[in-house]
DNA sequence: TACAGCGCAATGTGATCACATTGAGCAAGC
DNA sequence: GCTTGCTCAATGTGATCACATTGCGCTGTA
């Protein structure tokens, strides 16, 4: 209760947007990028205050988010930011992989030109942020880069289950970036990402999507050196 | 309008649920059965009234049915039963193989002989009940087949996102059984996957799961017979 | 000083009302 | 006869109120 209402830039309202959807949109957003600490607790009242906006958007917004398992609601009915554990981290990216694998493989053959030089361009964002040490915009865009790589291929499925299990690793992030800001292991799966697509080497493009979710912050939790720091 | 609140079996309200975790879980039971045939519109005061409830609750409990795609939110802000597609179809398919074949990887090596047995009992079950034709308890004890599998390792995100995809799957399952009673293909993979289990071998058993998946109703599906029913 | 009991503030839940939007039916005009 | 526009019922959205429960702090007593 001491800090329940901080900042929380809230993004502008679009046209035409309901307040629950803009408050959904909202937390959402800020739940991913980490702006609550794991193990916060949220209350009704007091993000509508925050908001400036009635209880009713704002308990749907919860319901729905609670519903994706961004939020965890507790026994005494209240909701929280969900807490961290090794095991949790572990199958968080063990469904990853199982998902982003398949996703990959299956958009491949959809994958054109201008989507592969897209890949490129945001590949080398991500390069110019690891040497800048702008670790926010490099989970950004590796986010930006895996969904632009699995919607060549228009799923109304995979896509959702995956960004399902990103939004469950957002409040992590926060944690584990101001811990180890620039935690690169040398090699760019990235890279061999692209060869794999313009090769169309399905296979290659399997191991390359597994190694990189493997070995992006993955191995640094299943060490137990980050979970110390969400705990 | 129709029939837009037929009869509506809600289970017993248990001691100490809130109303709208009792409307929630009636209406997924609902839908999960197949209750409300694809395409068919629910609205808030149509619900409320079928439950006697007041409509605060059932709002909440479709928000949360929208966010794990049990139902679509349609651009008129309105809510039905989604229509299945055969991309979609094979889309959840897809999606469930990725799933399920890494949960079983997983929950293998703590499979012990007590949820062995249970698992021999159920598949007993099911092929009991397909021969007596009783489609309604093929498809919810297989289901349970696979959860009883999974849930040797206790996971908190693999099964609830199995669990999402077979919640849209529900939908389409009661037309699907209707139009074919028994599509038995001849070959129990629950008993290869027992198999494999006491065998302890996962590669076999990663097959005899992804084997069961594709040959359960989803080959059916492919070959578009289904979708028709179904649209 | 430690502990039990009470009481109040905070919070979630549910109901009801007011309003905007949607959509369908109907009527008037071309 | 067809089309356009209007009207009204149906529906979703948002706000507000009342109530139950939770949880914490305060106080009084041993």
């Amino acid at each position: 209760m001491t800090d329940d209402a901080p900042k929380l830039t809230m993004p502008a309202r679009s046209a035409g947007e309901t307040i629950h959807q803009w408050v959904f949109r909202g937390l959402r957003r800020a739940i991913m990028s980490g702006a609550f600490p794991p193990g916060q607790a949220v209350t009704i009242r007091g993000l509508a205050e925050a908001m400036e906006v009635s209880a009713m958007p704002v308990r749907e917004a919860l319901r729905r988010l609670v519903a994706e398992r961004a939020l965890t609601l507790l026994d005494n009915r209240r909701v929280r930011v969900p807490q961290m554990t090794p095991e949790r981290f572990e199958e968080l990216y063990a469904a990853r992989t199982a998902l982003e694998v398949e996703a990959a493989s299956r958009a491949l053959p959809l994958v054109d030109a201008a989507r592969l030089e897209k890949l490129r361009a945001i590949d080398q964002t991500i390069n110019a942020a690891i040497l800048s040490g702008d670790s926010e915009t490099v989970v950004a865009q590796n986010f930006l880069f895996h969904l632009t790589l699995y919607s060549a291929r228009r799923d109304s499925v995979l896509v959702p289950l995956i960004e399902s299990v990103w939004l469950q690793t957002g409040p992590f992030m926060r944690a584990a970036l101001e811990a180890f800001p620039t935690a690169a292991d040398g090699y760019d799966y990235h890279l061999a990402a692209l060869d794999a697509i313009a090769a169309g080497d399905e296979a290659a493009l399997r191991q390359a999507i597994a190694h990189d979710i493997r070995t992006g912050i993955g191995h640094l939790a299943l060490s137990g050196k980050l979970i110390a720091v969400a705990a």
